[in-house]
This record gives structure tokens, sequence and C-alpha cells, in this order.
DNA sequence: TCTGGGGTCCTAGGACCC
DNA sequence: TCTGGGGTCCTAGGACCC
């Protein structure tokens, strides 16, 4: 805890609605939802006036649509919201130099460590409101909360009291006496099953929480969680802002639009997700050991398998043999709704001088003893297979999500975007196909 | 018409080593 | 022959956040 209000945290307003509506004048006072707009999509950000119908964050994108129809629905456009929020962020290092980005659309910023600012209550307010104007000047008319306190706890509660555009700084001593009064869910990490255990220990309140013994608090929650909230209950808090964090995974997963069986199809699909993840790996310069393939099944019951090489490598064809081995081991009678694949226990992608690149790819594919990998059989007489790759005049690069029945269904994606899926006559002229690298045996390494 | 996608952190058990 | 503890690494799952 600080002695100044010198913690800010900034949180823009129904960021990715607010951007839209930027973009798209006719869409200003009226109901927008960005999110996964398929099946089984999810809300990202609901505009305020959307939310008047009850449509929340995280909701299902059905139940939005029953509660307000006539809503604009939008897919996310990723693009457009990174080049804004760093237009923002760029605001706020004008302030201090430490910025702490949580998301898109959320920073802590630690005032002192700028040395300039007087930081009494009402300079912080002042510098709030001018750090406001600055970003809606800079991001086209966005507009942010900021809440201040002598620590991120009380800083990022204090954003959420005045919302939208509006500033609330906490002063100094008052902290514990500000939170008492609050649900224990205020406090970041505390979430349903937490809150449901508090409830068990007739914990509602901050204030409730504040009477519990320490050690009656860590039965109930755990050793780590329940020193945390011990002490977070009192608005001890003294976590610093950290500007530079290190990523420590990188993981690409979709849910389908319904439950996949073929087995071939999903291994087309993980190796298509290996190859994403690797070049993500390779664009941050990052490598790592540990392989993970996830599957949700049609009861939403979610497994894991992981591996871990000897050495880290950022090579998409190690990944995908890798995930492709989980994958077979994994259990997908019943078909599965989600498929994911991740790298983690990431280092630098700089090599120590002890290895070249192909010699600590080799080293680390060694180690993960493989299984003799069949070619993927081919569709008997469709002349296609899952994960073939094939092109368009008019729709691109794609590649064959299935075939059979004299029909072949192509999904037209890049690493960056998820395109349209269109199905074609077996022998339409217009689709070519082209040569699939994990099909054709010469770009593998030996075994 | 249930339940996204990208992450972080923690726990617990087993293997293995000292 | 029997009973140990600590530390680290790996794996799987779960809670939580935006």
């Amino acid at each position: 805890m600080r002695a100044d209000p010198s913690i800010l945290h900034v949180d823009l307003d129904a960021f990715f609605a607010a951007v839209e509506q930027r973009d798209k004048p006719s869409l200003r006072g009226k109901p927008v939802v960005v999110g996964g707009i398929g099946l089984r999509g999810v809300v990202s950000t609901a505009s305020y006036e959307a939310r008047k119908y009850g449509v929340r964050s995280a909701m299902s994108t059905a139940e939005a649509r029953s509660r307000c129809p006539h809503a604009a629905y939008l897919w996310p456009r990723f693009e457009v919201y990174r080049a804004t929020s760093q237009a923002v962020m760029a605001q706020m290092r004008a302030l201090s130099p430490l910025v702490e980005p949580l998301s898109l659309d959320e920073a802590f910023v630690d005032l002192s460590a700028a040395g300039l600012h007087d930081l009494t209550v009402d300079d912080v307010q002042a510098i709030a409101d001018d750090l406001k104007d600055a970003i809606k000047e800079a991001s086209g008319g966005l507009t942010a909360s900021v809440g201040a306190g002598t620590s991120k706890l009380i800083a990022k509660i204090a954003s959420d009291l005045d919302k939208p555009d509006g500033v609330v700084v906490v002063p100094p001593g008052t902290e514990a006496e500000f939170l008492a009064p609050m649900q224990v869910t205020v406090i970041p990490g505390v979430g349903p099953a937490t809150a449901q255990r508090l409830s068990m220990a007739g914990v509602r309140t901050v204030a409730d929480l504040q009477l519990l013994d320490e050690d009656e608090l860590i039965r109930q929650v755990g050793s780590a969680h329940g020193t945390s909230l011990h002490r977070l209950a009192v608005a001890a808090d003294d976590r610093p802002v950290v500007s530079d964090r290190e990523t420590k995974s990188v993981s690409i997963e979709d849910t389908f639009e319904t439950d996949i069986i073929d087995r071939s199809l999903l291994t087309a699909i993980s190796e298509r997700m290996a190859h994403r993840v690797a070049e993500r790996l390779r664009k941050a310069q990052l490598s790592g050991r540990t392989v993970t393939v996830k599957t949700r099944m049609h009861d939403f019951t979610t497994h894991t398998r992981s591996s871990t090489l000897a050495g880290p490598t950022d090579d998409p064809r190690v990944v995908a043999r890798v995930a492709r081995r989980l994958l077979d081991d994994s259990d997908i009678s019943g078909g599965i709704r989600l498929l994911g694949v991740g790298v983690s226990s990431l280092a630098d992608w700089i090599q120590d001088d002890l290895f070249t690149e192909s010699e600590a790819d080799e080293a680390a594919e060694a180690a993960v003893d493989l299984p003799e990998v069949p070619v993927r059989p081919r569709e008997r007489d469709t002349g296609y297979h899952p994960g073939q790759d094939v092109t368009h005049p008019t729709y691109g690069a794609g590649w064959v999500w299935g075939a059979g029945r004299g029909r072949v269904t192509v999904r037209f994606e890049t690493p960056e975007t998820r395109g349209p899926i269109r199905t074609f006559a077996l022998e339409d002229p217009e689709l070519t196909k082209l040569k699939h690298p994990s099909a054709d045996d010469s770009e593998e390494p030996a075994d």
C-alpha cells in the first residue's frame, strides 16, 4: 500500500463495440454485439445500448439474440482493435514509463515512476481527466473509465464504479472501509467457485472476509489464494506495476459448429493449428518444449494431453507430429466440440551456441520417440482428403474440410482470419488442388 | 439455440534424485 | 529390512481474467 494514489487503472468502455460504432456511424446509438456470431458463439462485448436488454459479455450469442434480436451482430476485427489499443496505450506511456497492459482495453499506470507528478487526490483526479481527454482524441472518440488509488486492487475496483466515462480516486487511508461493504466477488480472483466456498463459511462481503481467520481462509480456498485474499481484504497490496511481462504459452483453439468424430479430419485440423502456433512462436522469436493438445467433449468435459521435448522448438513439423501423437492418444469417441494446440515452457528463440537450429530440432524430436506415422489415407474415390490445400479464383486459398457423396467442402482461411466454408462438386473445374506439405513425404525429416 | 479464445496461476500426484 | 524427507520436473485438471 503506497502513500499516494499513484496507481491508475484505465478501462476502455465497451471497447470492441465502441470501435465498431466509431467506424460505422449507422451503428451509433444502437445496440451492437461483438463476438462469435455462429451457432456456438459467445458475446465478447455488448454496447451500452445492448446492455439495456440484458446482453452481457460471455453470454451465448443465441441468448443475446433472443434478448435483443434487433442488435447488430458483428465478428470482432482484432487488427483494428489492436491498432486503436496501441494508440491508447501510447497516451498512457506519455504519462509514465511504467504501463502494464492487461488486455487490449485495460492497463495499469504507475504515476510515481514518472517522478514528475504531484500526487494529491486532486492532482490525480486532474491527471485522470486529462488522460481521458487524450485517449478520446487519440482513439477517434472512445471513452475510458479510470480508477486511482494506492494499489492495483483499489485502482481496479475504483475504475468500475463510475462507468462509462468516469474517474474515481480513492483517498489514501480509506481503502479498507472503501472495500468493506462490497461483495467478495469484487476482488479480482474471487470467481463463482471461491465465492461459493466463502459463502459456506458465512463470508459474503469484504467486511466478513476481514474478520475471517487466515488459517480458516486457507482451509477454505487453499494456501496461495487464502494468503493473498487475507491481505487483499484489508487492502494490503504492494504488487508492482510491471511493464513487460514474459509470454508463458502460445495456443490456438477452435470450437466447431458441430461436433467432429472423424479422426482424419481432426488430424488435419491439428496440423493446421500446429503450423499456426509455430508461426506465432517464430514471429515472437520464441520456442517451446511442451506441446499440449486440448479436447472438449460433447458434454463440455475438457481434457489435455501434453508432452515435453528435450529442447525447445519452433518447427511446425515437430509441433504437428507431437500434437498428432497426443491426439492419437486422446479419446474422441462421441465426437469433440473443441480442439486446441498449444506450446509452453517457452524459451527465447535465440538458441545457445551449443546447437545449430537443425541440431536442436533433431535433439528435440529424438526425445519424442515418435511412432511410425502412416501417410493419411485418402478418401477412396473423391480425390480429396481432409487438410488438403486447394485454391479457388473467387475465394482464394483454402483447405479441404471433408469430401464425399460427390461434394467437397472447403474452408477458406488464412492464419489471421477465418473465412467462409463452401461446398463444391467434386469435379468443379474452378477448384484446384495444391500439393499439401504433410501429405508429401519429401518435406518430412527422416524418422 | 447453453457455454469463445487467448491467456495466467495454482494444486496434486508420481517419478526420480539426494 | 524398514522407514524418511526435501527438491525438482512432469502431467492433468481447475479457477479465473478479459
